[in-house]
DNA sequence: TTTTTTATTAATCATTTGTTTAATTCATAT
DNA sequence: ATATGAATTAAACAAATGATTAATAAAAAA
């Protein structure tokens, strides 16, 4: 949660709290000092007294909550213990679990993310995901001629697109079947067994 | 490109085109009625004049923006004339040539139909995709043992995700291989034909 | 040409918004 | 109990921002 385990007081978490709930829902911009007081039943003056602008505290909390959505990939990734196929139900089943808890999540992190890419720098390594141990399943299974031969990073791409996608664009499916959020979280559920099986088809000869 | 085919004043389209480029590249908010207006070289009472306010303004463009976005799949989805694999093709390409044309598409759309769900309902009438003739042909080739049987919406639902996500998340993409923008350019065009084959072979039997 | 309508401009208004100040309360140490 | 520093508050500030006004210029109609 916290990088580099910094200790927040109540105050301090209250605000934060009500600042990740709103910046989550509405963006940076949209978001009023003045709202976030409010939500958190703090002082307006308070937000700059501990965080010392709205800028400096979004950063905060930007930087937490991307590390937290890359760290989950990073560590089913480059567990020595689980086979490909193990990873990719793990990945799937985590992520779709913390995408129905926060729905807001995944367009939140493409958003501000396109806005100041660098911070990501401070947290994507580079090589943890394409020098991940599942890229070296994956390359194992290419030489045994198992898997076809493609571009480790369209593999990458492909799992993260049909994990996060479908929660980044859910208008647009409630309304093309007409779903309530319920029956939304249901198919996203289903999909948890579903994507793998996908995945594997994609790549097996 | 005009819903309706509303004719507009040449100071009309400065302002429109000024507050489309601006819209998709930083959202509602982030957007200021003076830099439209410095953008487009009009007055900034212009912009009143003409559009009533800065939320008509957005609601003109985001409406033109996501219809010309449905319209283009509703079509090829349409299409008599064309197999299942002949519509996948011609979407992947039509939309990878849209998006890297227009690389805040996609992410302006996602984000404002979540602000703005209902708007959806004018444009997309929830039969034109769902009950499409590609879902039509999808359907035949289950019964004809061709395809396994999936919940269409699923299959609506990977084809975009794998076509428009990485467009969503390209500088993820671009930092974990670090790419330049024109490689990442050259990694979607060959997505083109990739992607119907993964397609293909998630629901071929 | 003259009149009338439309388009454009600079200036201004009224809020909103991020931030700061100065005063006050609270907690802790002496 | 008193002094000191931290936490909290109400009020205010300055800049930004969406919108309007009133005057002027340009175009169209008479």
């Amino acid at each position: 949660m916290n990088i580099g385990s910094v200790k927040y007081s109540d105050t301090e978490i209250k605000i934060k709290d009500a600042a990740k709930f709103l910046f989550l829902k509405k963006g940076f911009s949209a978001t009023k000092t003045r709202e976030i007081a409010k939500e958190s039943n703090i002082n307006l003056a308070l937000l700059n007294y501990y965080f010392t602008s709205k800028r400096k505290l979004f950063e905060i909390i930007m930087l937490e909550t991307v590390y937290d959505f890359i760290s989950k990939m990073v560590e089913v990734y480059n567990d020595e213990k689980t086979t490909l196929e193990e990873k990719l139900k793990l990945t799937s089943s985590k992520y779709i679990d913390m995408m129905i808890a926060e729905p807001h999540l995944p367009t939140f992190i493409v958003n501000e993310l396109k806005n100041n890419p660098s911070s990501l720098l401070k947290i994507l390594k580079g090589k943890m995901i394409m020098e991940s141990k599942l890229i070296d399943q994956y390359n194992d299974g290419v030489k045994k001629g198992i898997y076809k031969k493609i571009e480790p990073i369209h593999f990458v791409t492909n799992i993260l697109s049909l994990i996060v996608f479908p929660f980044i664009s859910s208008p647009i499916i409630i309304k093309m079947k007409k779903l309530s959020g319920k029956e939304f979280n249901e198919m996203m559920n289903e999909r948890k067994k579903l994507i793998p099986k996908w995945i594997i088809q994609m790549i097996k000869k």
